[in-house]
DNA sequence: ATAACATATGAACAGTTGAGCAAGTATCGA
DNA sequence: TCGATACTTGCTCAACTGTTCATATGTTAT
């Protein structure tokens, strides 16, 4: 198999390769860069505490202290995962005095969340 | 503030709760073992490489040495991360004599990886 | 059988991540 | 101004994760 300058088949150690579908794929994809943070945006999802965090904002925007006791987390915990759901602007908050309220910054994350419960109880 | 018996603040360091709005978030929430599950089926799309197995496969089914090409992977590193995707139910595979073929297996990751698509772009 | 090859798997290792602690900031009330 | 309080943040460590290497399995051709 002649292989073209440049070519990315390194690390590939095999050789069937049907190239003319590979191809066809690689058209079809989405930037790498775009994949990557597609891959970040979901880590997020990834975690249960933040996943409680979520599914507890549907209902309510909420304190701190209230997420923390609704989870039995300490205070620290749940604000580095704010933190978290906030630089991926899943979550906003507003301030109020001391209480910061925390609550959900996105339309899509409800349906992701409800296709994600739909997967696993199919 | 009188803590009922066998109530979880254990860990929670604060006073501020607004008990009423948190006792009506607890009972809105799905149950703690469905929240698991869901961030770990979460976390099977949080990682680049599978992100692009999946996103690869929207188009065509391929074996295993064809996505290896494609990502410019080793055969192996493909080979565990199918493992996981297939655990996850999100991928099948098919056998013609030594090659496998993998192929999607569920009807929602497009629409999952579309809507994170969709948040990434806004 | 034996060789060749496509894929799978186990162990090891580096890198990442979540939680707790302790210290810091900001706001309120006395 | 001072203390109390709601929250944030830097650091550390244990636990987890993805990749590689070496090896095993299963299929085909000779």
């Amino acid at each position: 198999m002649v292989l073209e300058i440049g070519h990315e088949a390194d690390r590939c150690d095999c050789n069937v390769i049907h190239e003319d579908v590979v191809e066809r794929v690689r058209l079809t994809m989405p930037r790498e860069e775009d994949l990557y943070d597609l891959a970040e945006f979901f880590k997020v999802f990834g975690d249960s505490t933040r996943i409680k965090i979520i599914s507890a904002l549907f209902k309510n925007e909420m304190c701190v202290c209230d997420i923390a006791y609704l989870l039995n987390m300490t205070q620290s915990a749940i604000s580095h995962q704010l933190r978290v759901l906030r630089q991926a602007r899943l979550v906003k908050n507003r301030k109020e005095g001391k209480i910061v309220f925390y609550s959900l910054n996105d339309e899509h994350v409800k349906q992701i969340f409800d296709q994600g419960l739909n997967h696993i109880n199919e």
